[in-house]
This record gives C-alpha cells, sequence and structure tokens, in this order.
DNA sequence: ACGTGAGGCTGGAACGTTCCAGAGTCTGCG
DNA sequence: CGCAGACTCTGGAACGTTCCAGCCTCACGT
C-alpha cells in the first residue's frame, strides 16, 4: 500500500547523469562550476528519479539548519498570538521556525533541550521564567533572544514592551474620561509586572492622584483577576487597570456576577490585546503591544547574531492604546 | 563574549569518560551493554559538557528520526490540553514530539510539509479540517493517525470522542435535576458537531421532550456562543447544552450580561473540559473529553503504525460527565 | 583443569551530504 | 610556442551518529 520505495541519493544520480557526487551536489545546491549543458542532465537525472536531498545529511556535512527554536508556554493566549506572528516573521527569511512547548508538565529545561537535539541555530524564548544565570549560561551555547520579558543583565538579546508606557497610556485615558478612583490589579511576580506597577503609580503621581493609588494584588490567570474583583467589590474605583488581558477576563466576569455594569459603574483596561480582547462580546479597552514588530525584530536579531553579529540590542517596542468597549466616563464621582 | 563553544560530540564526551564513543551511544540511547558504574560515569561527563545528541546525525545513521509530527491549532485551547497531554504520553515511549502550529496564516497543508522535510516517522494531527481525501494520500507516505475528529473511509487511524454519548449524558443530567425546556447550541460545520447534534436529539427523544428539542447555530468560538445566546434571550429555555466550553464561555457572559442567573435561571452544560472550564469563577459543568486515554492512544497507534502494523484502528473514547457550578434544578417550570 | 557463555567494552565502517585540493582542458596572450 | 588563468570536473576526507564484529575477563559447570 504505502510506496516505501528508497530514497534515491546524490550518488544514484551522479552515477545516472555520468558524473561524480560532488558535480551533483553543486548543481543541487545552484552554485556556479558547472556548465549549462551538464546542469541540464543533472537536474533532468535528479527529477526522473524523484531525488530530493536529505536535509539531515546536507545538516551535519555543513553545520548549518537554518532554524530557529521556539519556547512558548502552550496555555498563553498571548503566546498564541506572538507565535502566530513569529511565523509570518520568519517567512521570507530563509530560516524555518521549530516549535517547543512548555506545559504544567515540562519546563523550560526540557523545552529548550527538545531545540538543542534539533541543531536550531538560535533560540527565541517567550515570557521566560528561567532565572537569568541560566540564561546567560544558555547563551553562551548560541544566541538567545528573550521575547516579552525585560531581562537584565544577562548577555542576551531583549525584545519588549516600554511596560510602563502602556499604563501611563491606560492611566491618561481614564483621566481624560474623568476617571480619578482608578485601581491597579497588577501581576505579582509575573514578567514585566514590576515595570507595569510602576508605570502606574508615576501615571497617578503626574495627575496628582496619589492618594488614589491603590494596588491590587492579581496575577496573570482568569482566576487571579477574578479573585482580585472580589476584593475590590467592598468599596469599587470607578476604573480598573489589569495586569494583562487574560485577568481582566477574569474581572469582568466576577463584575457581571455581581451586577456590576461595564463601563457604566466600572471601567477595565487590559494589556496585550491578545485574541481574547478583540472578542467581540468582551471587546475589551485595552494596551496594545505591537507583536507584528516585536516578531520582526526577535526574528531579526536571532538572524543578525546567528550570522556573526556580537553586539547585545535591548529593543523596547512602545504599545497603544486601543479603546473598546470597556471603557467610558463614570456616572456618578 | 560567547564562547559560542563548539558543540560537544559523542567522542568529547568518550574522551572525558574515558571510554569509547560506542560506549557512550549506548548509554545515551538507554540499552543495556553498560554497568551500573561506567552508566553514570558517562552521563555525569555528558552532563558537563552540555553534551545533547545530534537529531540530524543520529537519523542520518539509523534511517529512523523517532519524531512524532503534530499539527495543532494554537489559537485552540482544547488543542493546548491535548498537546500537553501528547508530550507526556509519548515521554516513555522513546519517541519525540515535533510540533507544527496552524495559524490564521498558515494552512494545515503547510504545517503538515515542514513536519514531512523533519522526516517525522508518522503525523498526528488534531481535529484536522483537511478533506478526506487529501488524508488519504497523506496516509500513503506516513502512518497517520486523526485525533478528535471523526473521519470516516479514509485509511488512516482515528481517535476521537463518542460525541453522542456527551451529549446523552448531559441531556439526562438535565432531566434528572428537573429540566424539560433543553437547547442546544451546536458547532455549525465543525468537527464532531453533527454528532453531537444528533446525540442531544436523540437523548430528547428518550426522555420524550421531542417537543421541546430547539437546536441554535453555533460554533466553535467565544463569538458564536456570545450570539448564540442573544438568539435565545427572547424566549430563554431553563437549560442548554453548548458544542464545547469555549462556545459556553459566551453563552455565560452574554447571560451574565442580562442579567440571569446561572444555573437558577439559565443551567449550562459545555463539552471538552478543557482548561477554560475548570476555571474557578466559570467553573462548567461540562462533558469531559478523556484526553489523557485519547491521547495516549492515538501515540500508540502511531507508534504501531511505524513498527509494521497495518490494521486501521478507530478508536472511539466514552467522554464523561463533570458537574460544577453552572447546572442546578429549574427555579420555575 | 578446561571449555563455555555472558557481560562489558572497543574499533571501525557505514549513512548522504559538503567541502577542499587538485587534475584536466581550453583559451588567449606575450 | 609556452604558459597563465579560467573553467569543468573528480576524488576523498570530513560531519556525528549507529551498528556490527569481535576482544577481554570472569564465573560457572563438568
Amino acid at each position: 500500500m504505502r510506496s516505501t520505495g528508497p530514497r534515491s541519493t546524490l550518488a544514484d544520480v551522479a552515477a545516472r547523469a555520468g558524473v561524480s557526487k560532488s558535480l551533483v551536489s553543486l548543481v543541487m545546491r545552484n552554485e556556479p562550476g558547472a556548465s549549462a549543458e551538464t546542469r541540464r542532465r543533472v537536474l533532468d537525472a535528479a527529477d526522473e528519479l524523484g531525488y530530493h536531498p536529505d536535509r539531515g545529511a546536507r545538516l551535519l556535512r555543513s553545520g548549518r539548519s537554518r532554524l530557529l527554536g521556539v519556547v512558548f508556554g502552550i496555555q498563553h493566549a498571548f503566546h498564541a498570538d506572538l507565535v502566530t506572528a513569529l511565523y509570518t516573521a520568519a517567512r521570507e527569511t530563509g530560516y524555518e521556525l521549530a516549535l517547543s512547548a512548555v506545559t504544567p508538565d515540562r519546563d523550560e529545561t526540557e523545552a529548550t533541550a527538545g531545540l538543542l537535539q534539533d541543531r536550531c541555530e538560535a533560540l527565541i524564548l517567550l515570557g521566560p521564567q528561567t532565572p537569568t544565570a541560566s540564561l546567560a549560561r544558555l547563551a553562551t551555547r548560541l544566541p538567545v533572544v528573550v521575547l516579552a520579558r525585560g531581562v537584565r543583565g544577562a548577555a542576551v538579546d531583549v525584545v519588549h514592551t516600554a511596560d510602563a508606557d502602556g499604563l501611563h497610556q491606560a492611566v491618561d485615558h481614564l483621566v481624560q474620561l474623568g476617571h480619578r478612583s482608578i485601581a491597579h490589579i497588577d501581576g505579582g511576580h509575573a514578567p514585566g509586572a514590576a515595570q507595569r506597577r510602576r508605570g502606574y503609580r508615576d501615571a497617578m503621581c503626574r495627575h496628582a492622584l496619589d492618594r488614589h493609588t491603590r494596588i491590587i494584588r492579581g496575577g496573570l490567570t482568569e482566576e487571579d483577576g477574578a479573585a482580585a474583583a472580589r476584593a475590590l467589590l467592598a468599596d469599587p474605583p470607578t476604573a480598573v487597570t489589569v495586569f494583562n488581558d487574560r485577568c481582566a477576563t477574569g474581572v469582568l466576569d466576577v463584575l457581571a456576577h455581581h451586577g456590576l455594569k461595564v463601563p457604566d459603574d466600572v471601567s477595565v483596561v487590559g494589556y496585550d490585546d491578545s485574541r481574547l480582547a478583540r472578542l467581540a462580546h468582551v471587546n475589551l479597552t485595552t494596551i496594545a503591544q505591537d507583536t507584528a514588530t516585536m516578531t520582526r525584530l526577535a526574528v531579526a536579531r536571532a538572524i543578525d547574531r546567528v550570522e556573526g553579529s556580537t553586539i547585545t540590542h535591548r529593543d523596547v517596542v512602545p504599545p497603544h492604546l486601543v479603546v473598546r468597549s470597556t471603557t467610558g466616563p463614570p456616572t456618578s464621582p
């Protein structure tokens, strides 16, 4: 049933065309050094035999896999968005992506190990939790780009959003709508949480709203958001900025269950502009990370390194506010 | 800065451990033939050198990649659950997973092509939309296992849930609670939708509730659920079974926004028991697909085929009801 | 005492490429 | 005429594995 036809090799093609292996190799790689006539003969022979070069052997000899490894959290909606964008960013570069997922049973170390076996030439890590020291050690073996997390110090390239800036925009927007009692549900120890927290605090200061500053411990999951929202119910602010969209979803949910109207009673701003936020029935006002730019940069940095660059880059990409329907002017001050 | 340390090889490890390459090879593959003591020495040496076997070279020599390709939809919460389970299912088998994602910009054909280049020995496709004919064609090249979709006819192995059975259980549960007006929000043309629809219809019949049968066009996203729920608002049933959890989330959302209490006013049952359903603040009663069993079977089928089996299997795994907090007795009949 | 067999280990030949050094042939030019 | 250089082409050595045949050593049974 299955045509387990024996794969033909360079040698087979060479024999059929009456030339040497080396010559066939040249022709297959489209390199100069063969006459037009032989070239055609070789190509014909290859075609007749249904020859396809063996990637593994090629890699083994040449040492180049043209593969970029990507480590991502499979449960993470925003990572899904990033991976999607990474695929398109890599499309025209001549490099391909190799995916390795982090799951509850499979940590980053394991995910990374898998990619090393594939001989990836560089690694792109999405919001890695790996301690900086380990990252640095990894970076001695091959180029590493950290995406969507601001790591300090390690000799790795970093691409992330101007986290604080995002919260400035969020607070500005709310203040402009007339809000004064604006809380922040933070991301705990999650990557970027500290910066966003600081952004919130600074912005409140700038608007002379220090005394309204109110930070509730959140996290990065829906759960965390729900818990934080419940903590807020006793004395709700008129607006709340949330660490990320996923967490904001939990907040919205709890508010709805307790009869609080969004945005009439409470305005909510998320962060990421993940697929979640764009859903019509959620339609969340949020701070959009510029995934297209970030992923394009990440891929470019990785390739630069592969091709010999030794400059360490840290790219901070500005986010922007996307106003949807979860924010509006406060009804009662 | 970066030592661009040359990748260490079997030979390096061998030198450091004071044994031969062959011995190291044995140890790395976990084959018998080395004493416990040397084994440890070799493992230590490998660790110190940060050695990772080169998959390409391995494949080149042995002709076996020991790789199972997995094609999945990266936007799909339930696929994430499946991939997670697949990793654990594959863990002890000696095979590894190669992931290839389907994104809005990257269709199944492209995802599959990538895996073929990696010389995967078999393919596991998650809820593929590819037409049966193409699947059959693909199956002539290498073993193919279709997971979470009941494909007819093609010479591929299939592992899926007893879809209709799930809806029987859902309806039985609701009837037992005292519901009579039970609607179904279906999945349109999605894989499995037809079977679930039929399961609902049959179960309603069996309980002599034919005249309450009410099917609303849904789909597999939150959007679809939200739209369907809005259609239901004019004359809400006391309970509704929904195509999947994702869709059910949309339903819950709309109900909450319109002040309908769940489960007091309306009971809701989902399908999949995806991570979504298990969230504390959602806590959705749902039909759990047995992902552990399904993935274990899928991996086993793939490996059987790789190892020469020519029997075509179709495994139908029974789902089971998980009662959480979105179902309860109807308050007013 | 001696074969015997098993367990632990080694050396070298593959696998299908690419890369390098060189071997012919031909052209043009001093 | 001879020789440099360009153009074609060839042979063989890598690349990092796995696989195979075989070599010790030791304990065991007779």
